[in-house]
DNA sequence: CCAAAAGTGTTCGAATTACACCCATGA
DNA sequence: TCATGGGTGTAATTCGAACACTTTTGG
């Protein structure tokens, strides 16, 4: 059982002047004329962390006209989620930037813990309905990896018995003959997200549903 | 069974300098330097329509470069459910509104019809996990007219004895003795929504779950 | 008295939950 | 050989779906 991280920045831009009260910020920057909202939040995704491809949602714009002292800002804020794998690799030099536990989160600076407390009941509802959660794992995962990946986000412990029979029933895996010797001695099976069969399914009125125990 | 409407207004606002494209228009406005983005949308709501008090929403932002041929505008959509009664008694006198049945909606301007997509899925997703369903009604309401509404949401009809069953299974409603005689000789017992109950079961762990059929 | 709408229970099948042991392997 | 984590099946229960008749009363 593992928890959620949040990639905390510091000071990276200062929409605030109040200087003192800046003690953690998330990835923020400013529109340009030129460039949708879409845009805009992959441009700075990528601009300060090198993070390319990855899934990224509107969550909510955040409009109160004192939730920065400094400036009247008005914040559509997104959330991304990135691949375990991409992590170490590439954020690992980005400078002021650091991992914080959800569940051990320092306070945030004006609105910012609503911020997250939006993305992430967001993000819970998502995962039930929607396949997102391969989003978070690499190309190759155990059911383990999986498993686990649902018990963080749901903060809860889930039946192995129950959520493999559930996962693999709707024939959206695709079993491969390696296995992940890494964590045991007997080694897990890797599986794959099949995109196409889950597209297929999902035009012939298949639902993704997945609401363990 | 009836059928969702949307309130369409003719050229309140002009964004655009292209005349020709503007066929039909939401309330719509700009958002001051001394109010929220919430403020904003009720402000521009009460100004436009008179009502007051109704449930409302943030939907989305919608930043698209083009979408507004005649400048570079950011909206963020609110929707708002209006109460059956408040309807014709309010917005009779309003100049170029008009409701139009969602399923025979006109052609609409720039993304507006993603808007109207949009929220009616979302209308649709929040619908089954919270009482929304009550803003849409006088205060008391009977069961054949609650049914009737979830109908339309949900555009299929619903077996009378399972939704009756689930709903009052709930306690969240509170049977009246006065009855509605309009619609049949029998009459039918009015209900109203008890909100007190809902937030004490709902602390109690008690999810709302309207999942019929 | 009858048409028209409101109201009411039961049965069946499917889906969800709870639950415990064997397997493979590296050290 | 044993400790560690991966993998598997079944029974009990709950939940959702299907279904048809009785009640009330104004005209």
């Amino acid at each position: 059982m593992y928890h959620f991280q949040l990639l905390l920045f510091r000071e990276v831009i200062k929409p605030s002047q109040n200087h003192l009260l800046l003690k953690s910020l998330f990835l923020g920057g400013f529109i340009k004329e030129d460039e949708s909202l879409d845009e805009a939040a992959y441009r700075i995704l990528h601009h300060l962390t090198g993070l390319k491809d990855v899934y990224m949602k509107q969550s909510y714009s955040y409009g109160k006209t004192d939730r920065d002292p400094g400036a009247r800002v008005i914040s559509t804020a997104y959330s991304a989620l990135i691949k375990i794998q991409d992590i170490d690799r590439e954020l690992k030099e980005i400078n002021g930037a650091h991992w914080q536990s959800l569940s051990r989160l320092p306070r945030l600076i004006f609105d910012h813990r609503e911020m997250v407390d939006r993305a992430l009941v967001e993000l819970q509802m998502q995962i039930k309905i929607k396949p997102v959660g391969f989003e978070l794992l690499p190309e190759k995962f155990t059911l383990v990896q999986l498993q686990d990946l649902y018990e963080a986000i749901y903060q809860r412990e889930i039946d192995k018995r129950n959520f493999r029979k559930k996962i693999l029933s709707m024939n959206i895996l695709e079993k491969l003959e390696e296995k992940e010797k890494e964590t045991s001695k007997k080694g897990a099976f890797y599986y794959k997200f099949n995109k196409e069969h889950y597209e297929k399914h999902k035009r012939n009125g298949f639902f993704f549903n997945l609401d363990v125990n």
